[in-house]
DNA sequence: CTGCAGGTGGGTA
DNA sequence: TACCCACCTGCA
């Protein structure tokens, strides 16, 4: 096991959350995150973590995102008691950067649908149409690659159990495999979503969840059922509001590490009691 | 059995 | 532009 020392980093929370779906539970607080073609088990100490794996600890420190600032970006969106419990509640919590194929099929199949559903047709298709690796006793499988997806057909890749997002994850995988997605990195933010819009199934609010969950870009805004009760609660007086204007008006309250208030405000909502 | 869920695309006025 | 509704499937 390598060991790396972390402040401001909650390896439950940040897995757990609801932006990464491709683990699984280990004895001991411990997990195996699978991020496309990479794997390894990790485990947390308090101020350090532990990992054993077929990837660097460069790439752990990225989709982690341990060296971006954490506590000047909690006190960039503090800007009242309602986020501010937030992020005491959920101290540690962190954005991830994924693999951004894996991101993309995560969250396609998210749409009318739940965390415990989506974790499910990952880890389906993986078992599926993904390698199958032996570690310490256990077996586990990476994510297909979309060069595998797109020679399967839409039927069987329905058989992980995505219904009818089976034809948008196939659409995705050969606008991934007729080399789209390369220069993506490159683009702005605003650029870069309306070029994942191409793929069928994916629409604003999934555009915004990859460019804040695989592609780095710190204010970008989902405003999903979930955020959208939430604020209207919160910033509406309780009235319904259009997504056009909570989305305008996180980005321009929360300002440029808006996504991740987003998320602390997206935890909050849901582990809410009753 | 019915109804609904972390959205989206396609159709209509 | 602004609505409406079907869509797989699992689970209450």
């Amino acid at each position: 096991m390598e060991k790396k020392f972390v402040r401001g980093f909650n390896l439950s929370k940040t897995l757990e959350s609801g932006q990464f779906f491709n683990y699984y539970s280990l004895d001991q607080q411990g997990y195996l995150v699978v991020d496309g073609g990479c794997f390894f088990e990790v485990r947390q100490e308090n101020e350090k973590i532990l990992f054993k794996g077929n990837c660097s600890e460069e790439h752990i420190i990225h989709l982690f995102s341990l060296d971006k600032p954490y506590d000047l970006i909690l006190k960039s969106i503090s800007k009242d008691n309602n986020v501010g419990k937030a992020i005491s509640d959920n101290y540690g919590l962190r954005i991830m950067r994924q693999d951004l194929w894996q991101c993309v099929i995560s969250f396609i199949c998210s749409s009318v649908s739940n965390v415990p559903r989506i974790r499910s047709n990952i880890i389906h298709l993986s078992e599926l149409f993904g390698k199958k690796l032996s570690n310490d006793g256990y077996a586990f499988h990476l994510f297909p690659s979309f060069d595998t997806l797109c020679k399967v057909d839409e039927k069987d890749i329905a058989k992980a159990g995505m219904g009818f997002r089976a034809k948008y994850v196939k659409e995705a995988a050969l606008w991934f495999s007729e080399g789209r997605h390369l220069g993506l990195k490159n683009l702005n933010h605003s650029m870069a979503r309306e070029h994942l819009m191409e793929i069928k199934g994916i629409g604003r609010k999934i555009a915004e969840c990859i460019c804040l969950f695989s592609l780095g870009f710190d204010d970008a805004f989902p405003v999903d059922v979930w955020i959208k009760r939430e604020m209207e609660r919160m910033y509406f007086k309780g009235k319904s509001t259009k997504i056009d204007e909570i989305e305008s008006f996180g980005k321009e309250y929360f300002g440029r590490y808006c996504g991740w208030a987003q998320e602390f405000l997206f935890h909050n909502a849901r582990t809410r009691k009753n």
